[in-house]
Parts: structure tokens; C-alpha cells; sequence
DNA sequence: CCAGATTCTTGACCTTAGTCAACGCTTCAT
DNA sequence: ATGAAGCGTTGACTAAGGTCAAGAATCTGG
């Protein structure tokens, strides 16, 4: 079981002693998940949560007319539903890998105990969940102030790190559509849009970013700003 | 100093032994804050976190045009800004208080200190964190999802806890708009509506529940259903 | 009890973005 | 190869709800 460069880039288990590392590890589980698979449904009870070694997982809910919104995209090193096995220990949401993936699963009666007496796993579980609080209070501020172009041009800040001219989009735009609070219909118009105003250039997954001072500037404008 | 009551109505403070709780109060400060006294700003260097014994407090997030959008509405035994001394050390939002108000102040390092070693304290902040977590989880798919009349039907349940007929709005109308992610001229149309449709009436801010049937329907509907 | 300030309501208007439907393009399996 | 299935694009239509503006109602302090 070497996954240790993985673990090592994963802040959940940064600055763990070996010791600390090891009980983790003792009571973990690795699972092979394919594309598609339901991991787990939305109301379902929590047994655990995981990590995702490689691969790619989203977390989304669903409409009762089946209309899915994606929450988050979890790429290698990231967590997910480690919430749920505290809050009210019911899965929130679905969870489905988009490509064949490896997952670490830590059951939850066993990483209670671990949690405990480890204020290390504790406070990195804590530092975790933060951060997730400030992506979905992002979300929500998005939700509210800005109109898609404005979230598509912050979306595509972010994956070019400012720097970075030309991206490769790592989902399919459906999906990302779905992650961006839209549906594919719009986010095709609204690629279109900001092709023909020159501030990117798209052809297939791959993005060229053309002017990253108006798009940074749109990213931060707000509706009728 | 004696909030033991309503400290103990706090589940940040459930179950924590004796000598832990003082602990907690050794290194905690209560504040009085008067209505709309800012007590800090998106994006200020965050030093604590704040436990509500007394009144409310609203944390929101401002648009560049000063539009604001209430991502929470503390009440006594509740606590904000707690995830801001992990993600990233800033204070993610704006917090005043919607009244006069008595808080605690727990200020960030004294507290990471009683964390590192005090494993009940630490699964409490992650049961907290966790509940928000879902908290937002809910308001996104509801975003997404649900349209306004829905979204005050759900509101309306949950203050009623699904039997009180008659309900008090413990805020004001503009403000529960905010809340809710729309304007307070759409609120009052949904509003009128409503009690057009029989299902409520309301007279300021008293509301009677006339139809829970039909309200609960409308709760759980989404867009086109 | 009145004046000023909020807060709430209502009307008219308009923009955003979601729906429906049709079609092109690619991929994949039989 | 040839459907079948999935994804992406485009057009026409629609409606939810936001903006602006004005007026009514409610609250507050002097």
C-alpha cells in the first residue's frame, strides 16, 4: 500500500506523525470505483467518508425530476462526505466517480476513536471543513451577485492560477455547466459570447485565455454593475 | 460571569467536562455590541470567533454596488466565524448585530492551544462545522432548485416546526428577503400571493399558516414541477 | 403627538437564463 | 459500416424575478 505521495499532498493528512499516520492507515480501507458507480445517495446513512486517491468524483444533488447540481468536484487528495458523519449521519448528497477511480475509505466508528485523542486529525478535519465552508459561501455569493458570465470568467481565472494562458477544462461541460449553477445550453451561448468579444478562445476542452485583464474584470463584476 | 444556562443550551459547548469549560471561559471575553456596530468585515485578519448569548447578529456578504446578501442569522447559543481562525486566517464575511447584543469573544490562539489537547472540544467544533456545512449544502440545492414561493414555503415550515399555525418573523421582512436570496419587493409579492392562494395570512409580522397541506406541497416542489 | 426615517407595498418595465426542439459531431459496440 | 447513445450547439420562446419609481404604513425620538 504505497500511496504515501499521494497522502502526502493531501492536507487532510499533512503534519501527521508516522504513528498518527499509521493508525489512519490501519483502519482504512482502498476501493476501486468505475465510472459511474453510485458511491453513496442522498439520505442514505454514513459510514464513513472518503478519500480520493485517483481519479475524479462529484458530489451533486438531484432534483425530483432528476435534474442534477453538482457541489463539488473532487480531484486527487480531496476529501469527501466527512461531514456527513458528524452532522446528522445521512450522506447529503450523491457521490459518482467520472472516470474509474481509487478511493481511500475510512469507516466512521473507527476514525471517532482515532479523532479523540489525535488533536492533529482533528485540527486538520477542522481546517478541511473550513475550507469547504468558504468554497460554498463563495458559491452562494455567486449565486446571488453574479450572472454566469461572471461565474464562468471567475471559473476560468481560477483554473489558470492568473497566470496560465492557455487551460484544459478537466470535466465535460455539461458537468461543468451543472457545477456552475447552469445548464449546458447556456454555458455553450455564453463560451460563445466571450470568444466573439475576444477575451478567450475555446475549441473543444481546451481554452485559450486572450485578454486576462477584461476577464478578470468580468469575474469580479456583478449583475448590472 | 453566569451564561451557564444558555451555554449549555450551545452545542459547542455539549458534554464538555468541568474543568474543559473553564478552560473555555478562561480564555473567552464577553462583548456588548449595539445594533449595526460593525464587529468585522469581509476579509480583516480574523483573531476569534464569537459565541451569540444575547440577540442576533447577521453575517452577510456585500455586492461592489453595497447590495447585501444574510448568509446566517445568529440567535443565542449560536456562534459564528468560527471556520475563519482555519481556512485562511480572514474573516470570509461581514457580521453586525441585528439588535443590541451580548457576545463571547473567543480569541483565535488561546483556543487553536485548548484544541490541540482536548479531543471533546475539538469533535464539537467539527459537529458545528459540520452542520453549517450541511446548512449550505441545502441553501445551494435550494438556489438552484427552488424558486422564491418555495423557498419562503420552506422557511415558513421550518419556523413553524411543521405544527404552530401562527408564526412571528424574527426578523424584518427586507431582511429575511436577503435571507432568502431574493429582494424585499419580490418577498412582499410571494408574500400576497400566498395569502391570495389561501394558504397563509399575515399581518406585519404575524403569520398564520392556514393550509400546512398545500404549504408543505409548495416546500417541496421545485421550478416546472 | 408630530416629523422624519425606515420599512413595506404596489405598479410598470425589462433582462437573464431556463425550456423545448432540432440537428451535427463523435464514440463505441455489434 | 451503421445504428445508438452521449455531448455540444443553435434558435425561438417564455417566465421568473430583479430594477426603478412612487406611495403607504409603521416605527422612533424629541
Amino acid at each position: 500500500m504505497n500511496y504515501s505521495q499521494i497522502l502526502k499532498t493531501c492536507p487532510f493528512f499533512a503534519g501527521l506523525a508516522d504513528d498518527d499516520m499509521e493508525a489512519l492507515m490501519g483502519i482504512a480501507r482502498v476501493r476501486e470505483s468505475s465510472r459511474g458507480e453510485l458511491l453513496f445517495s442522498d439520505g442514505e446513512k454514513a459510514v464513513g467518508f472518503f478519500v480520493v486517491l485517483d481519479g475524479k468524483v462529484k458530489v451533486y444533488k438531484l432534483s425530483p425530476e432528476g435534474k442534477e447540481r453538482i457541489l463539488h468536484i473532487i480531484h486527487p487528495g480531496g476529501t469527501f462526505a466527512e461531514a456527513a458523519i458528524f452532522a446528522d449521519g445521512l450522506y447529503p448528497a450523491y457521490a459518482e466517480p467520472l472516470q474509474a477511480s481509487k478511493l481511500l475509505f475510512l469507516p466512521k466508528e473507527g476514525f471517532l476513536n482515532l479523532l479523540m485523542d489525535n488533536g492533529r486529525i482533528s485540527i486538520n478535519m477542522i481546517a478541511g471543513l473550513s475550507k469547504f465552508l468558504r468554497q460554498f459561501a463563495n458559491q452562494i455569493e455567486d449565486l446571488t451577485f453574479k450572472d454566469v458570465p461572471s461565474r464562468l470568467a471567475r471559473y476560468l481565472m481560477a483554473l489558470s492560477e492568473g497566470v496560465k494562458a492557455s487551460v484544459e477544462l478537466p470535466i465535460s461541460k455539461s458537468q461543468l455547466a451543472s457545477n456552475l449553477g447552469t445548464v449546458s445550453e447556456t454555458l455553450s451561448r455564453t463560451l460563445r459570447k466571450l470568444s466573439e468579444d475576444d477575451l478567450i478562445s475555446v475549441s473543444g476542452k481546451k481554452v485559450e485565455i486572450l485578454d486576462f485583464e477584461r476577464l478578470e474584470e468580468l469575474a469580479e463584476k456583478c449583475k448590472e454593475g
